[in-house]
DNA sequence: GACATATATGAACAGCTGCTCATACATTCA
DNA sequence: TGAATGTATGAGCAGCTGTTCATATATGTC
């Protein structure tokens, strides 16, 4: 019955309807948060980076403290702190030479204690 | 006072205590479940995915609807289901030669839902 | 001032990711 | 059976990521 042009274009056979494609298409999250939520997953998607989290989960510590806690070099833990910083999950405290590194943000341990409830379930 | 050996290991200053460095230590998440959790958001940690999961959200849907709705090619909306079934993200239901998914875990709508908060609180 | 310490940063490089394109597979229909 | 459809997959490649190593900066100490 439908072989519209407009069928077609969705010529899958599931969804015969474009108004309705066009409906759940609105519904959608729009793109920029996409990106931003993407973002924000992409950073706490590396071990180094939710093991630092995990240690400033503790407290506050400066950056050699954390890169003997989580066993990477400084200069490795600097550069992801680096990228921390710039995406406001971390904030410095600078004590004469010094940096003291906390999170600027604790909706980051809900997520990582979400994360954790999730991978322990399904292990 | 610590000149020792010990303390040199931590020379930063902070911390003089290695004690206390190995309390703290023991206090982190084992390396087992870093893994894990980076994987998680590896995972979630692309905006094509982010788009699947979050049209999936609103229901089951074959390949090339999902296709159609996230605005990319179905080859691509297929690599990308195959490694969402491989991480038990979503689930596929067959039915003659069309292929449905569907979220195989509704935590994760949780953590999307979570993620939305965080960026557009800080926007 | 000269030197040590704590952190930051740039360059370079290996490994990974996500796409496209071509192709294979499976199912349905003529 | 042959052709069309819906999906899956392999190869190839451009771009990104995370580390190391060398170096820079800034503070504190002598």
């Amino acid at each position: 019955m439908p072989s519209t042009p407009a069928a077609a274009a969705a010529a899958c056979g599931h969804l015969h309807d474009t108004r309705e494609l066009a409906r759940l298409k609105r519904a959608l999250m729009p793109s920029p948060e996409v990106s931003s939520i993407a973002d924000l997953f992409k950073m706490l998607g590396d071990g180094t980076r939710v093991r630092i989290l995990d240690t400033l989960a503790q407290g506050e510590r400066c950056v050699c403290d954390i890169a003997e806690l989580v066993g990477m070099s400084e200069s490795a833990v600097s550069h992801q702190l680096r990228l921390l910083r710039a995406t406001r999950l971390v904030r410095v405290r600078r004590v004469g030479r010094q940096a003291f590194y906390a999170l600027d943000d604790h909706h980051i341990i809900g997520l990582l204690h979400d994360a954790r409830r999730h991978v322990q379930e399904q292990a």
